[in-house]
DNA sequence: TTGTAAGCGTTATCAA
DNA sequence: TTGATAACGCTTACAA
């Protein structure tokens, strides 16, 4: 049997006092001698004491940590967009003295006992389990109907980091889809381009509606938008993208918007194995941090850019929000207007 | 005021029974009549009753969460390399009822409470706090001898996910650069390569040295290595790399080994510009998983590929062990023996 | 300035 | 089969 570690009894025992003083001690009270304070820390010190935070949190209500919820599986932790909004989440929850706690949706149910399901669904409403003092989602799915009543009845806040759902009753950061989409099509309105093709994912999905409306907006009356709709998570695989990005030259677009920068890259070593001159034959536009292994390429892919750390710390900011009662709200990701890169050009 | 989320007391008074009963019948216990048990689940099913995983935990000793603590900052979530192993892990330690407790290093002292560092360090000995059955230490960082102290005391089984660290007295999954070099070298000298180039990270850190080594060993006797260090995290930054890979290419090495595959892209694009051709004047072999962005490359970047993911379980397979009280030992990973690509050329 | 004691929500032991 | 009761480690009125 190994010692049990030492606790705020240990230490008042050793000391002579109470585990009331010592907790007073150790929290920095006024009301405890100088003296007192002294034999405590020293105590504690000795005994390579550390405060149970599991039992502080049982008692004082809250645990300081937040769930995370990645709706579509831990892929999401090395993604180029979600990873580094989680990032920029982690690093200012822990700056404020928070830590974050992830959830993921399970793969296979466990059903060796029988009562599991009822400690834990592997859901969404997990975040219920009296553990985080709030959630933040990220993902796509919208929730059912059951999982929002569990939720809100919980009293957990929540904050939606969702490409363009609208989930009532909840905080959300938007990802702006509609709007980097407009400013995408009014730079290429303004280079001439009337034929524009748009790399997207899920026909009728509302990401895909809503970035084909914004770059429809942006264009202008009169311009033709050519949707390609990409029907699989996986959006990077060349065997996948041939035969679209061959159907979409066919309708000799002078531009094409891509959603996601590493497809983009992709699409670029495509056209280049088709002739396709970029930017002379073709414009190329997308959106998000440059993918790292794509720094030195030439011509370099335009980018309409997003600081995405300062967006986790833009979704922690509503997490505070929501665990000091103010009321929920909705933002959205700020997309630099600027396009920086050299895959754009005259028609 | 929000009313209360429903306690095991809560139901107890609804359904005339006691805690305890109400426990018992939730948990599946078959101590209680089948009359009773049905009338405390519709209760509590009613109620939107869900346990407190906090509570429990206090007192059964154990939570059920495993500490992730990134050594270098919250960046590693988004790196090919950390963040595939972590999406691994966490996918791992789901499926056996297990959440992952993300901890980073803490970027700025909070100093406006003094008793503050009493409780949170944001430190490596966090770990400590009380919270976690177990944790993952990622990251190269060598821990100090305090924390090390911190650590075995606690009690808390710890896996180190670590470049080549060997840190006594807790479990390992070593990345296993020896070996992964030692493949790389045979190969090359398979195809008459006698003078290949090394780019790697940090002169004299343990991952050079090893690396160095394996490819040496290799490589056989007689056979001339060409050692590059950039002495920075930034692996991919052009401005860091043209002036590098100048020096190397007046060495006219016929072959490069690239520690990192987003770093290969990068070359690959330099070596473009200058007139190199690959792999006809340079072959090129890299290692990890293909960054997705990279797919559809002519020629395509050969790579010793590692199944990061199941890295990921390997090392819950760690954690594991650790909580059931077996023996610390060290892994390492495997890295596949057939290079797949195309940069590979006779020499 | 310190001690006492209740309680956070749960589980587990012992009686009844 | 169920009820009482004592923990788990910590915080915090309230009393002394």
């Amino acid at each position: 049997m190994p010692p049990r570690r030492p606790t705020i009894l240990t230490i008042a025992q050793a000391c002579g006092v109470t585990d009331g003083t010592v907790s007073r001690a150790l929290r920095g009270d006024p009301r405890v001698r100088a003296a007192t304070r002294e034999r405590v820390l020293a105590a504690a010190q000795r005994l390579g004491y550390r405060p149970d935070l599991a039992a502080r949190a049982l008692k004082q209500g809250r645990s300081g940590l937040i769930g995370v919820f990645c709706d579509s599986g831990p892929w999401m932790l090395h993604n180029g967009y979600f990873g580094r909004l989680l990032a920029g989440l982690a690093a200012a929850a822990e700056a404020d003295g928070r830590r974050l706690m992830l959830y993921l949706p399970k793969v296979e149910a466990r059903s060796d006992n029988p009562a599991h399901d009822q400690v834990s669904l592997g859901g969404l409403s997990d975040l219920a389990d009296g553990r985080v003092d709030a959630g933040v989602v990220v993902g796509g799915h919208p929730p059912s109907a059951a999982d929002q009543r569990a939720l809100r009845q919980s009293g957990v806040p929540l904050v939606w980091l969702s490409p363009n759902e609208a989930v009532p009753g909840f905080s959300q950061l938007l990802s702006g889809s509609l709007e980097r989409s407009r400013q995408a099509g009014r730079i290429l309105a303004a280079l001439g381009h009337r034929r524009v093709g748009f790399f997207g994912l899920f026909k009728d999905s509302r990401f895909q509606r809503s970035s084909l409306k914004g770059l429809r907006e942006g264009l202008g009356p009169g311009a033709k938008v050519l949707e390609v709709a990409l029907e699989h998570w996986d959006l990077t695989d060349p065997l996948r993208l041939e035969p679209l990005l061959d159907a979409l030259l066919k309708q000799s677009p002078s531009a094409v918007v891509i959603a996601n920068a590493d497809q983009a890259s992709v699409l670029q070593d495509l056209l280049q194995q088709r002739g396709v001159r970029v930017p002379k034959d073709l414009s190329l536009l997308s959106f998000g941090p440059r993918p790292s292994g794509q720094r030195a390429r030439q011509p370099l892919l335009s980018l309409l850019d997003c600081a995405l750390d300062q967006g986790g710390a833009l979704a922690y900011q509503l997490v505070r929000e929501g665990l000091e009662g103010r009321p929920v709200r909705s933002l959205t990701l700020e997309w630099s207007a600027q396009p920086q890169g050299t895959t754009l050009a005259k028609v």
